[in-house]
DNA sequence: TCACAACTATGAAACGTTTCACTCGCGGCA
DNA sequence: TGCCGCGAGTGAAACGTTTCATAGTTGTGA
């Protein structure tokens, strides 16, 4: 009972072990009463298959794998549940595995994803730049596909949101309202995010009639904490040099800038304008709701995994490809004033 | 190239299959000067062990999953990276499932784990009760930890925090700040965690000295929205007949019934008080800063995870433990106010 | 009636490991 | 000298599947 396999079900069911087999994986070649009675036997003996077997014969997996930066980051769970959807709805299974952001535990969660020859891989590597280790995937027939990362590489798929084009929206956005003193709060800025979402801004700054400037405010990370920093930072500067709104690289620090802002008695909108990025869940619940730039995440996930399972199935024919999403600029109270 | 196997391992450097195994597994057995050459071979070949057939002959798997009621939800993800660090401390691989609260996909991945014969199990079932499904797993040796579900189970450990104590704190707290009319928003009533973290607070305000009542708010779910509605119907009392103080079943509840509060002109926590629960990230960084009872989270999952892997190791000498973990209060500006 | 196709079912080979009983040399000890 | 033990390495068996060539059985049309 303990381990029932094949061999016992077929010689309970009265049949060949290669029968059982054939129930299992292609009934329609088996009589229905054998069917039957190969059923029973499996009820009975309360047969599971063994899947090291199956993919060790057959040579290939069912479970595709997704390896994120950090299991705790909204970003990441949205991206989970769209490829999700797809895996599972393709009779797969997505497991999720972790980095956090560790090049050394990216490392390890290669080398056992590589051992277990998974169907294939989602991932954001810890780095940007090129990924040597990946390439061994591919060679053994591992399709991969990046997210959110390295777009353009030859050799497989990603998927990435424009966020160029989303610091573009959030800086028209505040211009358009009439500011003239923009602050771009984010870092470090060596992470490629943070530097596509000041660069895409400070652009369209630049382009406009009357070209504007848009001041950086560097942090040392993209957290609440650092947001209230910052907000310390610009309440202490006077009013008539203060900027009357800021573009934030996330929602978190521009959930504590806002908070900070109003401990300093200033009113948002009116005396400073927020806008954040990645609308996350309580940016439209914080105190004053904040406007945000969202990224379609749950597609992002949906699409890569559309694309891995499409170069899983057609192979060689597989014509890699890079998708780029656009982000969307959601306007709420933090930033809808006119000056 | 596509696949080296082992004995291409074996031939490449001229020895036999068995001593190639050693090498991988048993490397002291081996001369150094052999280890080498082999080494020298894999590396050259770029051969990856096959894990399916590792496991299939070896019988052991080295992967141990979590299935998760919502891999979205950030106690979960702070359960998963407490679990995470004990099970890769132990030269494992922890794998993230995820059911969403959908007890048909929480069927398949227990059907496709069953199958992969992981190491272990941790899992939050979708229902409270018995779970036959999971007997399978142990009959099958595979061990199974339950949680923050069900514990007290006989054949399986178990681990969660004590939500009646979690309840306890919060209403006491209220109580010596000089509040008589206190309310509890939360539902639905049949979560067990709800109905938990009602019942330590409504028997704690019962046993006071002077017994207080405790007024029940259902909500049709623990949304930010819901607790936007809940503040809608509060704001609607007359003074004299409005709570004081409200303690919420969760953080989302707490955050949208402190931003409704505000909205409707209410001052925190002076016309009304509010503690939630789960202390999550943005419970601290809320308009009013937010008390909240806090759960030690990771340390469930770590807890959770040795259980496994002891279990595990010692197999039959095993003896099922059920760890009860006490929450605590933190108490911050939305209920810091002496009536 | 015969040949042939269509349908079922069979059983052996193969997948890539781990494990274990074994052999081979060699040095030490009585 | 002969025996023993030991370290190093060997090779075959086994793990539980899938797959494939093959065999047996029916039914059909000429």
């Amino acid at each position: 009972m303990a381990a029932a396999n094949i061999k016992q079900v077929a010689k309970h069911a009265g049949v060949s072990l290669g029968t059982v087999s054939n129930v299992l994986n292609r009934p329609d070649l088996v009589s229905p009463a054998t069917r039957q009675k190969v059923l029973d036997a499996i009820t009975a003996l309360g047969y599971v298959r063994n899947d090291s077997a199956r993919q060790l014969r057959a040579g290939r997996s069912r479970t595709v794998a997704i390896l994120v930066l950090d299991v705790s980051n909204p970003f990441f769970t949205d991206v989970v549940r769209g490829a999700e959807a797809v895996v599972e709805e393709a009779g797969g299974m997505l497991v999720v595995c972790n980095s956090g952001e560790d090049p050394r535990r990216e490392q390890r969660h290669l080398d056992m994803l590589e051992e277990q020859r998974v169907q294939g891989l989602l991932v954001t590597p810890v780095s940007d730049g090129r990924h040597p280790r990946l390439d061994a995937f591919v060679e053994r027939g591992i399709p991969v596909v990046l997210v959110d990362r390295g777009s353009g590489h030859p050799s497989r798929c990603s998927v990435a949101v424009d966020d160029v084009t989303g610091g573009r929206l959030a800086a028209e956005h505040l211009a358009e309202r009439g500011h003239e003193r923009i602050a771009y709060v984010g870092g470090p800025i060596t992470i490629r995010q943070v530097a596509d979402r000041h660069l895409g801004a400070a652009t369209a700054l630049a382009e406009r009639d009357v070209p504007l400037d848009l001041q950086l405010v560097t942090t040392p990370s993209l957290s609440v904490d650092a947001g209230r920093q910052a907000a310390d930072d610009l309440a202490a500067l006077s009013p008539d040099r203060r900027p009357t709104a800021v573009f934030c690289a996330n929602d978190l620090l521009a959930l504590g800038l806002l908070q900070g802002s109003i401990a300093h008695g200033l009113r948002v909108p009116e005396d400073i304008a927020i806008v954040g990025y990645d609308d996350i869940e309580f940016a439209a619940a914080a105190a004053v709701p904040l406007s945000s730039v969202r990224q379609p995440r749950a597609q992002l996930g949906r699409t890569a995994a559309e694309l891995l399972l499409e170069e899983s199935i057609n192979g060689v024919g597989h014509q890699h490809r890079h998708v780029l999403f656009q982000p969307e600029l959601l306007v709420r109270a933090s930033s809808d004033h006119h000056r």
